[in-house]
Parts: C-alpha cells; structure tokens; sequence
DNA sequence: CATAGGTCAT
C-alpha cells in the first residue's frame, strides 16, 4: 500500500477521532516499514493527538529518529488537548536541548496555550535556568501571524494581565494585523470586562461593529459579561435583549450580572424565563442563581434551587455551589444550619467557604464562632492581609479593643502590610486614580472643601464615622481624618465636580469598601441626588437614594 | 501541526 494512501487514511481518522482505526493503522504501518518515515509519523501524532490517545502519542513520538517542527507541535498540541499543560511545558525545553530546533509559530501557539491554561503566561513556562516568558519567546519568532498574536493576547487575559493584553492588541494593530478575528475580540472585551474599563469597553465595542461580529454569538456573550462587570447593568440587558439567538452563557451572563447588582428577582425571573424558551441551565447558572438568593434572603428559594439543580438537572453540586449555599444560610442566620452543611459535605472547606461563615459572623454578632473561624483563615493564608482585617473587624465589631492591637502586632511581626487602597474614574476618556491619603491632587483644595461640606450636611442628618475600620494605633481625630481620606471618597469627590451633571458616577476599587466609606457614600448618593456604583474587590454597590443594592451586607 | 467566551467567596 502506497504511503499516501496511509496518509490518507490518518487524516480521515483524526477528523472522525476513531482511536481504534487510528492503532489498527498504526500496526499495519510498521509492517510496511513505512511508519518512520516523514511525514506518516507526524500524521500519525496528530491523529493519536486528535482521539485522544496521548500515551499512544508520546510512544511513538520518542521512538522517532528525526523529530522537526510538526513533530513538536503535535505532540505538545496533543498533550493539551489531552488537558495536560504540565507535561506540555517539561517536554518543551528538549525541542532545543536535545533536537536543536527553535520554536516556530505553531509550537508557540501550544506553549502558550498551556501556560494560560495554568495561569502562567508572564512567568516562565521554561525550565533548567533559561529565563524567559511568553513575550521573550514571541519577540524571537521568524514568523508572526494571527495565531500568534491571539494566542498570546488571550492568554494574557487569562493569567489576569488585561492591560498587557490590551496593550499588545494596539500593538498587533499598528503591525498591520488587520484581519481581526472574533476570538482575539472576546478576550480583549474579557479584558475591559476584568479590569472595569467602561470607556475603553465601549471602544472594543464599536470596534466589534465596525468589523462586524455584532451577531456573533460568543462575542454578544462577552459584550453582555462586559458591561454587566463595568457596572453598567442596563447596557448589558440592552445588548442582551437585542440579540437573535441565546444560548446558555448568554442567559448564565446576564441572570449574574442582575444578581451582582443586586436585582435578585430580576435575576430569578431571568431564570424562568430561560427554562420557558427551553435553554437548560449548567452549573454556572445556579451558582449565579443561588447567590441572588442570598442577597435577599430567599432562603427557601435558595434550597429548592439546590435540590432543582440535582434533581431536575442531575448537576452534583461542587464546593462552589455548597459556598454559595452556605452564604445563603448564614447570611439570614441559619448558622446552625450553615455548620451542619460544612460537616457533612464532601468536600473540605476552602478559605472561601470559611470567608463566607466569616462575614455571617459578624453581621449577626456571632463573635466567639468568628474568632473560631478567622483563626481558621489565619492558618490556611497567613500571608493574606484581608484574613487579619476581617478577624480585627470581628473583634472591632465585638468591642474588643485589646484583640484588635493583638491582630496589629501579629501583621507587623510577620511582615503582612495591608495593601494600599485605590479608587479609580473615568471623566470622558481620561481615567484618574486615588490613593488614600492622596494630598497632591491639582484640584485637592475643590475636593476638600466639597467633602467637607458634604459632612457636614451628613452629620447634621445623623451620620457619626466609624472609626473601628481603622487598624492603626492612633488618636480618635486622627481615625477620622484617616476615614475621610479614603481613596472612594476622594473619587466621588471629583466626580461630583467633573462628570456631567445628573450622570451615574462610577467608581472601580481595588480593594474592600470599609463600613464606614459605605455609609457614607448611602449619604452622599440622597444629598446630591446622584447614583454611585462601586465596584469593589469583590461585588457591586449601587448606591440610590440613601440606599444600597447590597443590602448593606458583604 | 495552532489561537477562543460566562459564575461564587476574600
């Protein structure tokens, strides 16, 4: 039989992915004495790649006499479809060590894969003392086409580097890399998305209809995701009702994003109307449902849903789901009942899982159980500055004064510094950035004095500052001026005196929202008749009217 | 021979 019958056939089997026809190949092969001679066995990788026989794959590959560029991207494609990135990344280093070959535009798209699948794109994937990342690596490459570029633009967004992302991204376009596909578009709006860029999202956007993949489906999806995390809901469910065709994620996006603001019964309304077109839910989607229970206390709402998703839906419930469950009993005070779940699921609790106890602790009073809990934390992160800020909280909430100075010295001994508070906003196409205790601002006399007119306005409607949220050892008056320049005030601040008039003012933080800034910002947003949204390092704060969409609970 | 999208808790 002639080789390109073989070749032939190979490729027949891997786009059929029949694994069983793939090694009666194989076998036939060998006795031909054709199987080592290029390009059959590279065929063959592939398509022991492609149905998913990746021991079969590497078998082969380390028999091989002559190994080039398509052997090496074979198989490290096949150990990532195979979802093993690890191995994918310690075989890489020997395609220069021991075959003396350079990593060409394929390999790199597979390396780079891998370590974005691991979170790893900026940290080195190499090994045996070559420093070196993914840039470095790109840099180096004779040839640079789209799959390059999206493929390490996407995996930057994945490891959480957005602005190097978007920063490649105009690169690629001033290169000349005009033909944009879909995919590189979704995960630079999954980068505005993670970053709460609102005014640079609205740029990728009408980059999206100019280029037109306005329909496109997954790029929709990330759209509705985008503005929902930019804090503006309404032009997520503006997108979402104009789309043509909805799937899963499309309805997943938008009930969470309702949820994340705080519209719990629209997100549950979402959710019936879902089924009715007959979308099933996944995994994802009850995540999202059970925590819109949990922000208003729809305790047996929230329960039905638990058991919808294992009866109805057969989804067993992972840690995730029994987190945000056990949120959802402790936040409207079913501790005991919280506890019972912790002991007989079968899974060991994670940091979030005793996070979400932690909160419940301290809002109902709970302090000898938080103490338990946050020791608990302590052990498992001792490294986390926000662990010692919640348990002082803890024992700030429960007057004792003499634990939170424990807690100080405990961070100072072992060297954990709070990380330092920033507020971002963006005025037109400008964004500025606060950090607390700013005092070189060009217009900090204006902000100043507008702050202090607005206290002054909020204690005489009966706001006194809560200076507990201040870990540091100081004079009362001191606390208070501490609170006062908090990084969201000095950004409302300014907000107040640039954004249009009547406008949403919004806010990105990147840590935590104290208790005392959140009462204030309830005050500021009845004052001056403005809405506020904060999106902090954890969720939403719509604030309207004196009141906020969290329910004053996080 | 390759690149892709959504969730909770802190």
């Amino acid at each position: 039989m002639p080789a390109s019958h073989f070749l032939h056939q190979l490729q027949l089997c891997a786009r059929r992915r029949t694994p069983s026809t793939a090694k009666r190949l194989h076998a036939q092969l060998i006795k031909t004495a054709l199987h080592l001679c290029v390009p059959l066995p590279n065929t063959l990788l592939d398509t022991y790649g492609k149905c998913g026989l990746v021991e079969d794959a590497l078998h082969l590959f380390d028999e091989m006499p002559h190994r080039d560029h398509v052997s090496w991207a074979s198989i490290l494609t096949a150990h990532n479809q195979a979802n093993m990135p690890h191995r994918t990344l310690s075989m890489f280093p020997a395609m220069f060590e021991s075959d003396g070959l350079q990593p060409d535009h394929f390999v790199f798209a597979s390396v780079v894969k891998a370590c974005s699948s691991l979170g790893a794109v900026r940290q080195g994937y190499a090994r045996s003392g070559r420093k070196s990342d993914a840039f470095e690596m790109f840099e180096r490459l004779p040839v640079k086409n789209l799959f390059s570029w999206t493929a390490l633009i996407s995996g930057l967004v994945q490891s959480g580097h957005g602005v190097d992302a978007l920063y490649l991204f105009i690169e690629m376009r001033r290169e000349g890399v005009h033909i944009v596909d879909p995919l590189v578009l979704s995960s630079i709006v999954g980068a505005c998305a993670n970053l709460a860029v609102l005014e640079l999202g609205k740029q990728v956007h009408s980059l999206v209809i100019r280029l037109g993949y306005e329909s496109c489906l997954f790029i929709s999806n990330a759209l509705v995701d985008m503005y929902a995390k930019c804090s503006d809901i309404l032009a997520a469910k503006d997108i979402f009702g104009r789309m043509h065709q909805r799937d899963v994620v499309s309805w997943t996006s938008i009930i969470v994003g309702a949820a994340q603001h705080g519209q719990a019964e629209k997100a549950l309304s979402l959710y019936d109307e879902m089924v009715a077109v007959g979308i099933k839910p996944n995994e994802v989607t009850f995540v999202g449902l059970i925590y819109a229970c949990s922000h208003v206390g729809l305790v047996s709402k929230g329960r039905a849903l638990f058991r919808s998703m294992m009866e109805d839906y057969g989804i067993s419930p992972s840690l995730q789901h029994y987190t945000c469950f056990l949120d959802l009993l402790s936040r409207s005070g079913h501790l005991g009942e919280a506890s019972n779940v912790i002991d007989s699921m079968p899974f060991e609790p994670d940091e979030p899982t005793w996070a979400a106890l932690l909160s419940a602790c301290k809002h109902h009073g709970d302090t000898q159980t938080g103490i338990r809990v946050a020791d608990h934390l302590l052990s498992l992160k001792p490294e986390d500055p926000s662990t010692y800020i919640l348990l002082s909280n803890v024992y700030a909430g429960a007057r004792m004064w003499e634990n939170v100075a424990e807690v100080r010295k405990l961070m100072a001994a072992r060297e954990v510094k709070k990380k330092p508070g920033y507020s971002c906003i963006d005025i037109g196409k400008e964004t500025q950035v606060f950090y607390a205790g700013e005092t070189s601002h060009p217009m900090k006399d204006e902000m100043f004095s507008l702050l202090k007119d607005l206290d002054a306005e909020m204690r005489r409607r009966g706001y006194v500052p809560d200076s507990s949220f201040v870990l540091h050892d100081m004079e009362h008056q001191e606390k208070e001026r501490q609170l006062f320049w908090h990084s969201e005030r000095l950004a409302v601040a300014y907000g107040l005196l640039k954004a249009v008039p009547g406008t949403v003012i919004r806010i990105v933080k990147n840590l935590r929202v104290c208790g005392d800034c959140h009462t204030v910002l309830k005050f500021i947003s009845s004052i001056v008749k403005r809405d506020i949204v904060v999106r902090d390092a954890t969720r939403y704060h719509h604030f309207s009217n004196g009141e906020c969409s969290c329910n004053d609970f996080w």
